[in-house]
This record gives structure tokens, sequence and C-alpha cells, in this order.
DNA sequence: TATGAATGAGAATTCATTCAT
DNA sequence: GATGAATGAATTCTCATTCAT
């Protein structure tokens, strides 16, 4: 951490804050006391608290996003890859523990920003869907997925899955095993044969 | 609606509110306009602000499960129940369009509430996931679900999965057909055989 | 206490209430609790909460007023009197604590009531003024008080030195001590001979 | 008065209004707009208008101190010194008219700050007070004044008079005057010899 | 007459945003 | 560029007052 601009400061600052606390709970005091910065700072690198917020949520996806597809782009058995992606889930959900809740709520509340922004958002959100989608079709293409399945739907069930696997509150097992069973469960289901 | 309390009247207009946009961009003036009661009248029925949002979600999670308990209890095939509960969560998300993508979005969110209602919080989420835990324990027992996937983490993806088929945006399928779909995929996995 | 009517609890409330607390930090469901009286009733009988306040004041003043002529009625020697008259202050006190001090701060704070109420309040605290200023013309006119000194004045300051020696805090001697060497002080002063 | 910082500003502004009306009739509106500063302004100074109000006083008290302080230093004669501190008191009263009546209200009524303000608020008047009490120590040790008018109870009728006869309403002669004699009569009192 | 639920005007307070230094 | 004192618009919240029962 040698030198980091000041934008970056904000933005770490605020993503700590932002995950861990609701929208209006966070005051710009709170970012500049933390980020060290002062408060016309701010408004320097951003048009207004809104847009530091949407800053703080695209940097998260785009780091998420990277991260999966450098994972996915090397294996190619599916079974492996979905394992890897969602390990790849779980550290950067341990690297960022807080950030990473707070993605997960945003995915769902529509109301991150308005115009321009909302879509840039949506558009994150597609892209990483469609990384664990294009998995999912080629184990349909090579014929060892279910073709009754559509992907882009197992992709959200899997998404959906692994990020509540990953979530904290008192379950049973390590992150790790739990992972497992999660990425099994989505192989194969619950009913015995 | 011959007479409903103010307290409800209150309730419906802020769940309705809430839903939609951020906590910070609902006022209370909102809330009075949409309920048609004064001010001062949330006052009476609420602590402040921040005790109606915690009420609306209680209430919210009280309706859910009442409802899949209701499903639950006659049934006594766990795959037709898994089926009936999922059913049960897309009707409540038709009937209630709003809360529920709240509902989602405040389980993940750990900011709501201090102290106390954080708790009833909680306790009302483990009571539904405990009702969907026993349906599968069930299954377990009877020799039709596998014994090595936990019966709690199974529940735990099971409404995972549930809710985001049943999230709106821009997905493939009628939602009837995506609860299928997903049950399906809980049932037997991706995997072909 | 066999029975009273709705206002003379009202006034009793308030009187407590008023004299403990700024007019600001007396509700008037607080004035409704401590009185056992519904809202709306203070309504009934006084115009508004300035007026409720205002009606205190008053009731308070001709209290103090009635004691202390019933007093002064009696003896005939100034001397006598003046003492009388201070323990007839102190016994008032004693009795009714707390609005005695109210009193007191109202008694500068001109900024009671508007209108016929403020010169209300002032045609009481002159009559009261004028009793005690009464005794002392007497003991001029026998020859026993100076003449130099105004009795008019010569009665504030009794009656301030009076207060003062009543008041609670941190002060040496008993209230019967003190009280007689005020007196002793106001007829002869700090000065030897 | 070339600067002033905005404190002092928001200060003078408070101090005319609280004592020209009650605590409830004062809004911080009215604060701005005499203070000349913004809504906001008053917050980076004051946690809350009831500190603002405290403030008022304590810094009032301090003043009143100095000024007393100040007189008091010089002569060694006590009838002369007490002369010197009505007259002191009168003049802080002239320059701050308004102040003063506030003050000597406070002074009475204990419900001014919570906790450690409340204490504040006591040490100042006791300061004042043994300002006083040790002019009239000097007397009693010097043989002048009387060794059984104790000089703590004494000192307390001297202030008590002093605020008397200079509060304003529709007292005889003129100021100066009054205060002449309402010395004299505490120093020799209201009986003839 | 008595009541207290309902009301909304009005005040305190907060905090994003600006701008002089 | 960076800062943080100053600002005031916007919001929450209180409580005197009304009025249907």
């Amino acid at each position: 951490m040698v030198h980091r601009g000041k934008r970056e400061l904000i933005l770490k600052a605020a993503e700590a804050l932002f995950t861990a606390r609701r929208f209006d709970q966070v005051t710009l005091e709170d970012v500049c006391e933390k980020g060290r910065v002062g408060k016309g700072t701010i408004y320097r690198y951003f048009r207004d608290k809104e847009d530091l917020y949407a800053q703080v949520v695209l940097s998260g996806l785009d780091e998420l996003h990277n991260s999966l597809e450098h994972r996915v782009s090397r294996s190619t058995v599916p079974d492996r890859e979905l394992l890897a992606i969602a390990e790849a889930l779980r550290r950067s959900h341990c690297k960022r523990e807080s950030l990473f809740r707070s993605l997960h709520s945003m995915w769902l509340r529509q109301s991150v920003g308005r115009g321009t922004l909302r879509e840039e958002l949506r558009a994150r959100q597609r892209r990483i869907m469609s990384l664990v989608s294009s998995v999912i079709s080629a184990g349909v293409e090579r014929g060892q997925y279910r073709r009754d399945m559509a992907p882009p739907l197992a992709a959200r069930m899997f998404l959906a899955m692994a990020r509540e696997a990953i979530r904290r509150p008192d379950a049973e097992g390590s992150h790790p095993v739990r992972v497992k069973s999660v990425v099994a469960l989505f192989l194969d289901g619950v009913r015995k044969r």
C-alpha cells in the first residue's frame, strides 16, 4: 500500500461503511474520517453521495467478476469449474467479507442509482450471470448436464445457492465443506436413486 | 375492507413504500399520504420510523410463515410438500409483490433493528427455515432423500433457490414453470445419469 | 379530601408539575395523568395551557396572600408582625414546598400571560407587597422605624430577604433560626453600634 | 466589533432572546435571525438548544463575577466595598439589562441543566456568594460588623436585596438612589435607635 | 360531561453540499 | 488540489388542540 490515490482511499472507506450500515446511516463525515480525507475532497471524485454509493457497488461487482473469470478460463471440466467458481466466491467473500453481503442485498434491491447507473449495475450482474451460464451450457453440450434445465436459470440458482452457503449466520460446517456440499447438491439433488 | 385499524393501515402503506424505495427515500409524510392518516398518528402506533420499518418486516415474515405452515401440514409426501412450499412462496409473492423483495434483502442485511428487534427477526427467519428443514428430514427418514445432505443446509438452499426463481428481472419462463424447474433441480440436480 | 371538583384536581396536578419543571417540560398529558382526568377535560376548565399556567400562579399568590393577611391582622407591634409574616412565608413554603420556588421565579419573569392576565398577576403581587408595606408604615408612624426608609421599598427588601432565607440550598442553620436572623438583620442591619 | 467568532455571536443573540422570553418561546430560528448565522451553525458550537441555554447562563454568571471581583479587590473598607458591589451589580444590570433578570430567575429555578451542568451552575453561584461573604467577614474581623450574623447568610441577604432593588417594575426612586438606600438598610436596618 | 384517538402546525435537528481560504 | 466551516433544505418528531363517541 505504497501510495493510493485519494479516490481509491475514499472508495475503500465507503465500501466498509456502506456494507456495515444502511445508506442513510452512513454520513459523508464518517467516510471522511475513515478515509482520512477532507469533506470537500469527496466531491472532487464523486458527483454526490448517491454516486459514491454506486461506484462502491460497481467496483465490487467488477472485482468479483475478474476473480471468477480468472478461475473459469483455465479448467474445462464443468463440474470442476463450478466448484472453482464457488470457491472463488467464497474467497472473494472472505477477503472482502463486508462488501459481499452488501452486494448481495443490492443485487435484489432495484433502487440503486437512477438512469444510466442502474443500467450499468444490471450489466455487471448479467456479465457474472452469463459467465456461470456459459459453464453450464458447456456441460450440456458435452452431454454431461441435463438438457431440460435452462442454463441461465440454472446459473441463477447456482449463484443463489453459493451466496447462501457463504453467508454467515449459524450454519453447520465450515465454509469449504458447505461449499462442497452445495456444489454436490446442485449437481445431483437431494433425491436418492 | 370495511374498517381496518389505523395501525394496519399504516403498516400496509409503509410496506408498499419501503419495498419500492430505500429507507431514506421514504418519508413519513409519504406514509401518511398513502395511509390516509395524520402525521402524529404514526407515532401512536410506532415508536419511530425505525420501529415502523421493523414492524413491516416482522409482520411480513409472520404472514409468510403462516402461509407456509398451512401448506405443509396437509400432505405427507416430501416431494409434493416441497413443491407446495415453493408454490406458497410464489403466491405469497404475487399477493404481496412488493414486500417479498424487501424481505429478501432484509434477510441478508444485518442492519435491521437494534437489540431485541434483531433477535426477533432472527427468530422468525429460523422458524421458517426449520419448517422446511423438517420436511426434508422427513424425506431422509423415509429413505427418499440422501442421508449425506444436512437438512438445515438443504433447507437454506431450497429457500434461496425458490426466492431467486421468484424474483422478477428478465428471467426465462413464467413463474409457475420456473418454480417447477427449480424444485426439479433441487430434487435431482443438473447432472445427467 | 372528600370531594374536589375536577378543576381543583387539575390545578393541583399542574401546580406540582409546573413547579418541578419548566413550562415546556410539562405536557398536558403529564397533567392528565397526575390529575387522573381525561385530556379533553382540561379544556373545559382552562382556555389553553398558557391559561392553566397562569391560574396556577394566581391561585398560589392568592393562597399566600390569605395566609399573610391572617397573621397580620392580629398583632399590632410591627416587629412582631414582621416576624409573623416571615413565619407565615416559611410555613407556606413548607406546606407547598414546590409552588413557592415557582412563584418566586415567576415573580421575576415578566413573561407570564398576555394582556389581562399579566395585569392580574401584577395586582396580586402588589397586594402582598402593600400588606407588608402597611406594617412598616405603621412602624414608622409609631416612631419605631426610620422615617428615611420608604416603606414600599423596605417591604420589597423584606420579602426578598425572607424568600431567600427560605429557599433550600446549602444554607446554614435551620429554617426557623434563619428566619429569625433575617428579621433581626432587617431590623438592625449588620453594622455594630 | 470588527470580528467576533460565530460562537460569541450566537451567544449574544440567545442571551437577548432567552431573557426576554420563556425557553419555549424562543425558537432557534429566532436565534439564527438575530445572530445572522445559519441554522446548522448553532449545532457546530452547541450540542442542542438546552446546551445553548445553559451556556448563556454560565457565561452571564462569569461576566458578573468578573465585574464584582474587579470592584472588591481595590478598597478595604467593608461599607464602601458593599456599596461598590451593589453599584457593580447595578451597572452590570444596565449594561446587560436583559440577562440579569434571566439569571435571577434561573438562580432559583433548579431545572437548568442535567448532571455536570447543574453542578457548574451551582459552582458559579457559590463563587459570587463567597466573594460577598468574604467582604462581610472582613468587616466582622475588623470589629465593624456584628459577630452574631453569619457572613454567608448575610451575603445571601445582601445579594437578594440588591437584585430586588435593581429589578425594574414600578419601584420608587431612581436606580442609584435605591441602591444607596438598600445598602443603608443592610447596614443599619429599619429600626430607629 | 368526560374522554382519548386523531391531527397537523411548528420546532429541533441532521447532513449533503458549497465555497472561501 | 484539499479542506472544513457555514449553510439551509428537508425530515423527523412532539404535543397542544379538536371532536366524535
